[in-house]
DNA sequence: GTGAAAGCGCTAACAG
DNA sequence: CTGTTAGCGCTTTCAC
């Protein structure tokens, strides 16, 4: 086992040589496993090294290799069960790859994430993950000459910046045409008025939906919506005092469905029985709401992992198969959606 | 505006140095704010910084300076929603002293974690807080010599590390007493059986409580838990069963308490009115639940943004005021709970 | 198989 | 005020 030593007392592999009694060198190469070392003198060396606890500074390897084995990854916050998958599976990547993940929340200023770009250019890191970036970041990031990877691109539709984004399009279509095909007519779309690239995309695919059923697209069913739960709570209020209100309800998001819940609960309207809702991203919670949500699973994890393995690539100086990879959704049905047939209130 | 260079093209301060026709040295001291240099030259120096984007390398300062600027986070697992705050309030404190975060995830799994830390010990980093460490990854900090901080940290009663906790007694304490001050007599916790600490406390916190109103404490009440969903869920549905059962809940935490909930709908009890239900953590969907629970809010940011302070001044050679951090909570009341009284089911 | 020499990019000490 | 000198801890030739 390793000794106890003071706390500031760093061995430096100078001292472990010495000890060793052999020379810095040979303990660099026992520590990179290299061939030419001879058994013995190998075994004495590891030996010197378990026994004094001596780990490398990292500094100097940094320095001398010119990489330094940590990768950035900036999200616009913390505080946000969404970001929670894509980081997980930036993680899962990276620590297989050996390269560990500095963290940097911008707390969705444009600002404080171009300084965290700045800063990340200092060579700090390998490489860049940026999740939801600004138009300006990407310019900064172009300009640092750093590999980097963008997760939910907004906009950006010139660059050929290396991103993964999901397709929310389909995500869109998919959630509506299903429920359609369950008989519903008049279906909300909550989420309108947002400039991201993933929300027009959204609402697009429900548009779509509908035209490909040949039903009509009513603006009165399109509300705004900012992806909170108030804003879902509100829309949902204004939606059923409607002289024709709709008979199912697509949240934008899991985050408006959940006040999409609140407000139907408020008025005594039975989900699913009154009314229909389907979510989009497929948050923890929805699992445990009553009825649990039917919605779009968005799949962050690969979603970081994906962007985590381009982005490793791309500091090895591999060439990525595709730059601009989009990542399919798919339905999770669970007991927040009915056959209009069955519905109380309708015809 | 920073000119564009080739990929693999860094620009080092011997480079600025020569453009600028000055010394290296000088270059550093523009660089680091020194004043002893003359404005003139100062100026020279600034402009082909920026005219040339230049970065400096952070391997060759930390290795100099001894410094890396950087502070690990080790985690037991990101796609846990717990977690976020604690990591989100260490983000910040370490933000704003301009120390970068490295997250390092294990998995739960104690062998990762050790890996964690030692490979965290090859000084990549200035120091390390962990989130509910394992005994033996202690004394593997302890060993290292490097500063760092718990957060969570299960047993080490005799250890002296520094370390941030919440008062999960004094929550367990008040939550019973909430329920009692309103009535109950028969409260039942889930959540025994586990060894972690935090969970030890929060029961007798419920059992002192009990004891203090001279209340039995009945062991058919105190159900096993292990802090997930499904064993909130079990334990209500073997508690309805009882032939005396509680009139009151209390969860252990948030999660056992959505499981809680969704037995009761299932038996078609209604919070509050047959059932009143009591949370832990005060996780965010916690409001969005029907009704909203009532829980004892676990001031998880501040947990971490302690920590991160507590690390930062051992980082800097500065004494810890208290080594050992017990963060309080608070009751936030919200619909899960109502007097005995009102109760439909009982007496 | 091993070690001496050189140098990664930076900053601190000091001489001028 | 400026530049020279030295060296942080490590890895990489390249002699021996």
């Amino acid at each position: 086992m390793a000794k106890r030593h003071k706390a500031d007392e760093r061995l430096t592999m100078a001292q472990i040589a010495q000890i060793a009694g052999v020379s810095v060198p040979t303990v660099s190469k026992v520590l990179n496993s290299h061939t030419d070392v001879a058994p013995p003198t190998r075994k004495r060396v590891e030996q010197v090294i378990v026994e004094y606890g001596f780990v490398r500074n990292r500094a100097g390897r940094a320095l001398r290799k010119g990489k330094t084995g940590l990768v950035d990854c900036i999200l616009p916050r913390l505080d946000d069960e969404y970001f929670l998958p894509i980081l997980e599976g930036a993680a899962q990547v990276l620590h297989e790859a050996g390269v560990r993940l500095v963290l940097t929340s911008t707390h969705h200023q444009t600002e404080e994430e171009i300084r965290g770009v700045d800063t990340v250019t200092d060579h700090s890191t390998d490489g860049i993950l940026v999740v939801l970036p600004a138009e300006e970041t990407i310019e900064h990031l172009e300009r640092s000459g750093l590999p980097f990877v963008l997760i939910h691109s907004q906009g950006g539709l010139l660059s050929t910046a290396p991103s993964v984004r999901i397709a929310s399009w389909e995500g869109g279509f998919v959630a509506t045409q299903y429920l359609i095909a369950r008989g519903h007519q008049r279906i909300a779309y909550i989420g309108k008025a947002t400039v991201a690239r993933e929300a027009i995309e959204r609402i697009a695919g429900y548009r779509a939906a509908l035209d490909a059923a040949d039903l009509p697209i009513d603006p009165q069913l399109q509300c705004k919506g900012d992806f909170t739960e108030e804003d879902g709570y509100k829309a949902t209020k204004a939606l059923l005092e409607l002289s024709e209100p709709p008979t199912a309800i697509f949240a934008g998001n899991d985050r408006q469905a959940a006040g999409v819940y609140r407000a139907l609960h408020e008025l005594g309207t039975i989900v699913p029985d009154e009314m229909s809702v389907i979510g989009f991203d497929n948050l923890s919670f929805t699992e445990i709401m009553n009825p649990p949500l039917t919605t779009i699973h968005a799949p962050r994890l690969e979603l970081g992992r994906t962007a985590a393995t381009m982005l490793l690539r791309l500091i090895n100086g591999k060439p990525l198969e595709m730059a601009r990879v989009v990542l399919s959704t798919h339905l999770v049905e669970r007991q927040s959606c009915r056959p209009l047939a069955r519905l109380a209130k309708s015809q």
